[in-house]
DNA sequence: TTACTATATAGGCAAATGCATATATGCAAA
DNA sequence: TTTGCATATATGCATTTGCCTATATAGTAA
């Protein structure tokens, strides 16, 4: 899947590795997080596949970058996976959740610090998707070589980041405060 | 991450592999999802490491089952597992999300439609988990030699279950919306 | 009788993941 | 001057995962 993400930006325009972490940083991490060297273990296959090429690119200021271009193939898998619908749901795996489904007979008030903390980390997320504004979205697009109809489409991913911070945020509100109202166990 | 989730039931009772399936697939679908085949691996692996133990056990109904038992060693690691606080969160991969991102060209209607499928599967979700009552948990526990304080905990983590799919019901419900109020592209 | 379903365990194998490490350039700060 | 940071690419390796297949028993349905 991560390599669909990757042929999806690189459909926009030509980027090194080091570009597509960056832009998946800033436009996917609601939905899609991956770590620098998946990247490139991925762009290896993906050129050994025929899906893009690359070339060297000097520059003067910073270390020599490859640089790399969507072939037809490439576009042809991006296309036949969008097309195909998707027919099941993404499983989930929370690590939070369950550590809390086991944690009866943990202290409580470390239990309720350790939501207060998990609580912080989504507050700044929550923060930062409702800092992105269309215009924002429509410059990022604007030097991806993207439209402002993708940039629609990117604010409809931005939407389920907030949405997704807000209920999270919601449950731990909830949780902490019937945590709160439960005597301390012995 | 699945070892934990398994020594956490197995430190109610011992069971065997394919008992722990039955149990997660009713009680975690909504923040941990396995399968079969990796639970009998994690099994093989914890047995290598000493965290369980296990025997087989006849039954004339039906075939043969290997039993695993938790050990001090696998408590212990539970233990520390349990302990240590979550300094982080678990990152997100979405499919459906990373499709909608690179949808900008794709025909409306047909995005409609997948779309409405994703709304079907979960809602259904959403009433799964809104179908279960204290009560019917509290006897899930009572099976696993789990206390009601457990069930306390678990009924925790099905209220995420339930957030989480109202949310994304919303999302779709608005994403649709946005997609209707659109003039389809040429 | 045959096929299917539930119960039960397990191996194979490719791919993905996570995490650490190595290398190198050029700039800015301490 | 040395340290750290941003830029840039890449390898290694163990573990995890996803998915498919094989095997076996017993009961039920067609």
């Amino acid at each position: 899947m991560l390599k669909y993400a990757m042929l999806g930006f690189l459909n926009y325009r030509s980027l090194s590795g080091y570009d597509l972490k960056r832009i998946m940083d800033v436009s996917t991490t609601n939905f899609w997080v991956t770590d620098l060297s998946q990247i490139y273990k991925a762009l290896k296959s993906l050129e050994a596949d025929g899906a893009i090429t690359s070339s060297v690119e000097a520059q003067d200021d910073k270390p020599d970058r490859r640089v790399y271009t969507i072939t037809d193939e490439g576009r042809a898998d991006l296309q036949d996976w969008l097309d195909t619908p998707l027919t099941d749901v993404t499983p989930m795996k929370e690590a939070l959740l369950l550590k809390m489904f086991f944690s009866a007979n943990a202290d409580r008030q470390q239990l309720i610090t350790q939501l207060m903390i998990q609580r912080e980390l989504h507050k700044g997320m929550l923060q930062t998707y409702q800092g992105q504004t269309l215009t924002d979205i429509e410059q990022n697009a604007g030097f991806m070589g993207a439209t402002p109809e993708d940039a629609l489409f990117w604010d409809m991913t931005r939407r389920a980041g907030v949405l997704y911070e807000e209920m999270y945020i919601a449950w731990l509100d909830e949780t902490i405060k019937r945590l709160r109202g439960r005597k301390r166990k012995q």
